[in-house]
DNA sequence: GTGAAATTGACAATCGTTCTCAACAGCACC
DNA sequence: GGTGCTGTTGAGAACGATTGTCAATTTCAC
């Protein structure tokens, strides 16, 4: 086991946790950091990626890789999987009892164990897909 | 629309694919370039990075971000998803009708359109498990 | 073969992320 | 309320992957 990492309650910590859990969506750590300081905290930017390093590895925000970023979001305990608008960026939390069950035998069924996987689906929700409808027959 | 890209024919681009096919599992741009100088090409990094984006444009090769880098993998071209082996990186392709359908429907379920989706699967294959079970029970 | 245009390779530039390190702050103990 | 140990912070440098630049080269239609 590695040891088990003490880790202190900073204003700090606390201020990117409030930050992150303002935003119904996924966000770059640049972003919230840039948010942040708009709002007058003083709060570097190094910390801002150490913070949401931990909540990420404490199960307190999803992390995932969009564009070569690392995004997170505040979200439940629970695993789950996210259905993602790429236009505005708006998250669903998606529970999918058959997909864990399938991928748990597709990785049995190859030899594979302890699976963990990434399912994510992306696409436009209905009011941006509704806008660019409306800016695409005008044009 | 963009323009319709006209693609020229290069050793350099074979090269890069050519080495891209004698690799079963995904590799970096930057691991392929040096595996490739190592076998006597003088092919520039960038080139190597044009040749990887330009194949998985063209649905020849498969990408992936793992840990802030992209994977590259030459796959078939109809649409499937992966079990990657984290220790060794052996790859098995999956095909998952069923989880095409339920992306599908969550989506539409919730709004959106033109759903996209990624869904990898990772885990130990019974080799690299077998591995590690003695290197633990020996320790 | 000729010419226009895409491609190449070396290198610089960019961008997100992590590291470094001295100053600081949380927490347990007195 | 002090005191000390140790984790944390913030600024900037460092880092690594990727992309841009640009002159020289190569491809391809003619």
């Amino acid at each position: 086991m590695t040891a088990p990492a003490p880790r202190r309650s900073t204003k700090q910590r606390e201020a990117v946790r409030e930050a992150l859990e303002a935003s119904d969506e996924f966000v770059s750590a640049q972003a919230l950091h840039q948010s942040m300081r708009a709002e007058g905290s003083t709060v570097g930017l190094a910390t801002v990626y150490r913070a949401l390093a931990a909540l990420a590895e404490d199960g307190e925000a999803d992390a995932l890789q969009s564009a070569g970023e690392l995004l997170y979001r505040a979200c439940t305990k629970t695993h789950h999987h996210h259905l993602i608008c790429r236009s505005c960026g708006r998250t669903v939390e998606l529970e999918a009892a058959a997909v864990e069950r399938w991928a748990g035998q597709v990785a049995a069924a190859h030899g594979f164990v302890e699976p963990d996987h990434v399912v994510d689906i992306f696409g436009l929700c209905a009011e941006c897909a509704a806008e660019r409808d409306a800016r695409r027959s005008a044009g």
